[in-house]
DNA sequence: CCGAGATAAATAGGTTTCTTAAGTATTGTG
DNA sequence: CACAATACTTAAGAAACCTATTTATCTCGG
């Protein structure tokens, strides 16, 4: 039961950045010596760090706190993200910062043993000793719980393979998997945390969406959700990896998007690079403002249904001409509810996936093994009952 | 803080309908004694009763457990259906069961203060002694903390009136809104406990969406969500109450449906007897399939949003033929992204709305009061840090 | 440089809330 | 009627927090 105030007060302290003990305890209505009992605790661990802090202008009176923050010395968590075209891995601290900086990086095979191979030799070069866990992002549906991905339409191979098993041949320790765009999600709330409530979407090889609410993703009853790649686009027959067709993955992903750009001007060179300068130069042309207007009205239905009025952009759209996210959000607006009585807002923001696995990693690896047993069985012992 | 299991033991006997001590004890995982405790406060509170199980069949060793429930003796909460045609009014104990039984009805009037009116009329005829709060369910767009309607394309004056006040003038308690269909997802839940995840669409004079994820009902950022009819339908040109064209509402509200069957068959008796009995005669005729199917999309894909697979319908659409709901499920079935990897469920259900009122005021009106001014001023606090 | 004022952190002691352990009560069974 | 089984109660102790107090470390003004 103690445990809450363990977990609010590291949450307190992601979103703070930095914190004394004593603006732990203020900020969460505890008292200071109980702030100060878990911040020694978790300084015992090594999940926090003390340090000192520039205070030239906080000319503050009195005896100036001694500022905490995630412990930014030590790698503790090997971060995975496996793309479709690549694979990114590195060891992060707990207290890690900035962009993504990813240390190795290999193209993604095309098979769960090969895949295997390539990541033992990227181990290899890495730290191995106090590392507490392993975060790996996977796009598709993934069942977080269970550590599986039940469907990938860009990456079939990894269905039905048993990833984190894998990941234990090479690592041995607590090992999760992560929705890509959730990962996204945290990462970007890690970078962002006054915004506690917003739909961040990324266009990439896919299109898919992941709900902040509250500060905490969305946690869904199934492990789907967010899909709006896969919703039908009326009038677009193009067959989808999904199987299914005229999805709004296969207009709006940097390959769709790619496609339409050839089937425009079928003499032209069709790499991302000229069709960035096209645009740049041309504005929106029609066909783009069309599948801008589809993508809008699955994103407003998505903002309509979870009562969200923020979408974060990330990804291809963003790295386009300014004028395209403006049309998006224009778009967006016209379709959601929310325009009606309060303001809608969009913008385009940075992958932080690094951020986000860390976020993973703390949640679901680090904060259970310092819970310990004790509370772990009495968790699991509800559970059951239900 | 230990308020926490006060709330899990009440969740719980919500759940299970009634239960003893130890049976509360061994499934929350608490010891006995504690179980005791709490459940000896709320007898004593009046919020639990001790009943004798007829237990003929439950031929079981040992002592006899005494089975405890939500008392159902003493009227406790007023609750109130503000409907878009009709209010309706009843006192209900916490332990309330059953069908809705509505002790007394009137027209719902065109104005606060001729509304107020009539509630006092209503409330002249009601038990006035022993009350602890009164719940009142409002369509549309309803800030459930601050206790005021945003929008209500429906029934339009309620945006801005300030119904807490109103209601408080002739019940001076504790007073309670809640969305419409969050009311209904509640009620279904405590008729259904074992169904903690799905969404209830009800179809009415509107048309709306609540989720329930976990047991517990969705409370989104906003105060809007399960908008799902003021989605634009494509090809619609039916102006809504909302001030758009083409919402799904204008197809498949009780008149949107009564509209379109005019519209098929000018000469005929437009009433939705006839249209009931019509239906059943020839089936789903085109025009009722391509509306059904507008619907079944926009349901599919809050389904993929909310990562749900159980869709509850009630409301109008439910008193039809029951080939209506099985073109439905089928039509949803196919938009759903989990219908490929699992099953998908659709069935109908009677409206609940007094349990889930209920539900509402012992969530919203009783736990605070037994919680007390300690806890109360706790957590206010805690709030304002944030 | 020094003391006063201010704030942070550590310590001591008390409260609340649960748990474990050990009764007591109430049933069915032989 | 004794005995096993289960439900409830009581008593004592443990864990987690809180309040109050003390100690530490800073700025500021002389």
């Amino acid at each position: 039961m103690g445990q809450w105030n363990k977990r609010a007060l590291l949450a307190r302290l992601q979103l703070l950045g930095s914190a004394s003990r004593a603006e732990l305890a203020k900020s969460l209505g505890l008292s200071q010596p109980t702030s100060g009992k878990i911040v020694d605790e978790m300084l015992e661990i090594g999940l926090l760090q003390e340090f000192d802090e520039d205070r030239r202008q906080t000319a503050t009176l009195g005896r100036p706190g001694r500022m905490l923050r995630f412990d930014t010395r030590r790698p503790r968590l090997v971060t995975i993200q496996l793309g479709v075209t690549e694979t990114s891995v590195s060891a992060a601290p707990v207290g890690a910062i900035g962009e993504d900086a990813w240390r190795i990086q290999f193209a993604t095979p095309p098979s769960p043993s090969q895949w295997r191979i390539a990541l033992g030799k990227a181990a290899g070069r890495m730290v191995g000793k106090g590392l507490w866990g392993v975060v790996a992002s996977v796009p598709g549906v993934v069942d977080e719980k269970n550590g599986t991905v039940l469907f990938s339409p860009n990456l079939h191979w990894t269905e039905g393979a048993v990833l984190p098993g894998l990941m234990r041949q090479i690592w041995n320790a607590p090992i999760a998997l992560v929705q890509e765009e959730r990962a996204l999600a945290l990462g970007h709330q890690a970078a962002a945390p006054t915004q506690e409530d917003f739909l961040l979407v990324d266009f990439g090889e896919g299109v898919g969406g992941a709900a902040m609410i509250g500060g905490k993703p969305f946690v869904p009853p199934l492990p789907i959700s967010g899909e709006l790649g896969h919703t039908p686009v009326l009038g677009n027959r193009r067959p989808c990896g999904c199987g299914g067709v005229g999805c709004l993955e296969t207009l709006v992903s940097t390959s769709g998007l790619l496609r339409s750009f050839a089937e425009f001007r079928p003499k032209g060179d069709a790499s991302w690079v000229s069709f960035v300068r096209f645009i740049a130069g041309q504005g929106i042309v029609p066909w783009l403002a069309e599948t801008l207007e589809s993508a809008a009205g699955i994103i407003a239905g998505a903002l309509n249904v979870w009562g969200l009025r923020r979408v974060v952009v990330t990804g291809c759209l963003a790295e386009l001409h300014p004028a395209v996210l403006r049309y998006l959000a224009a778009a967006i607006e016209r379709g959601s509810l929310w325009a009606r009585l309060g303001r809608v807002e969009v913008e385009s923001a940075p992958r932080r996936r690094t951020a986000g696995l860390v976020a993973t990693g703390i949640e679901r690896l680090v904060l259970p093994m310092i819970e310990g047993e004790s509370e772990a069985a009495n968790s699991i012992k509800k559970y059951e009952h239900r």
